[in-house]
DNA sequence: CCAGTGATGACAGATGCTGACATCAGCTGC
DNA sequence: GCAGCTGATGTCAGCATCTGTCATCACTGG
């Protein structure tokens, strides 16, 4: 290695999450950032591509759980399994890699900050789309893939922003199911009208 | 008014709209728009918080539809009529302002950089927060008033995106009932399961 | 011991965006 | 008419983000 002391990838990510979360995302520097890192501001660049990617690091391996949830999935699966499924992977990834608080506190990071939800609006609309195209992969129609793939973002977010609320304990993948319940309800009220409406 | 053309706020989207289409988001500066527009840049950025926003004049009316949808439907209206009406409601509204032509180059220029991709999403994700809250004030529970929310998003955005692929001459709101039908279908596969399922 | 490699630093510059103040047409009250 | 106010715009200075380019230097392989 350089002459450099190694892990300024892992280091930047902390020091950020560290100032983000003391003045806010706006209020800090990037020469900050780095300076607390031990860097300059350029490497910082090096590393990200620009200011807000560096709190969404390593998200491959959160996509990748939706994906391959899906791709393990037995050949005769329904697409609600197959969603539920996905949601399912991607949660136990979540839960497993850093913890609640972890996410609490990110989560309470990006919520202060406009520019940070659109960084996170789209990496879930990148993911919405990788799921569809795995959908589609397995024969799905077109149209239902890519709703099911929105579909499958959607009850992760909901069921998200419930388990970091304050207070609350009960396990990411138990918020899914009710997620899920809520839809079936739902969409119970739309396949029947939608042939008997006007009858 | 004063000693300048008026109408600066509408010739700074429409002069936007043109660069943005000739040569780019990212090779166009606000420099650039301004001129074009007979301004200053400064005056761009009294107009517009940002490079970004310019792009998004004017969506008050498009998200009012959605929401005004929901406010006037029936008493004992159905959750999912409640999502149909409200998608039905914004889709009539982007067909009869500008046509599909304009969606059509509008979207052409956003699909082609990340950052109009990034606003974009954050107008749809506080238009779905926005339906949320409506729902809830029409009693509908947190749980499915924030799934109801998402999924008005996400069938009008799939309808969307089909209504202005090429080629496509059917209606707005014809391609929202096959998106909705879909989610019928999907829908269908997970009520009975979460009940029945390992039985 | 020497050339190559790769990460980093140093520096200059374009662009986005903001604050502060000046300018000037038209309106208002007298 | 005329003085003053108002509101939109121009002008200017400045900070922060992000990029291109080149130099530096530890480590590696021969």
């Amino acid at each position: 290695m350089g002459r450099w002391a190694p892990g300024a990838a892992q280091r930047l990510p902390q020091a950020a999450m560290e100032l983000f979360a003391e003045r806010g995302f706006e209020a800090t520097t990037v020469a900050e950032i780095a300076d607390r890192a031990g860097v300059t501001e350029r490497t910082f660049f090096r590393y990200f591509a620009d200011k807000r990617e560096v709190l969404f690091a390593g998200q491959e391996q959160f996509a990748s759980a939706f994906i391959d949830a899906i791709d393990a999935a037995p050949d005769g699966a329904a697409l609600a399994d197959l969603v539920a499924a996905a949601a399912a992977a991607g949660g136990a990834v979540l839960q497993q890699a850093r913890g609640r608080e972890f996410a609490r506190a990110r989560h309470a990071v990006i919520a202060a900050n406009e520019q940070l939800q659109e960084r996170e609006l789209l990496k879930l609309a990148k993911l919405a789309a990788a799921v569809a195209e795995r959908l589609k992969a397995r024969g799905v129609t077109a149209v239902a893939a890519q709703l099911g793939g929105d579909l499958t973002v959607s009850v992760f977010s909901d069921a998200f922003n419930r388990w970091i609320a304050p207070g609350e304990t009960r396990d990411l993948v138990a918020l899914q199911r009710e997620s899920l319940a809520a839809l079936g309800e739902l969409a119970a009220g739309v396949t029947q009208p939608l042939k008997a409406r006007r009858a």
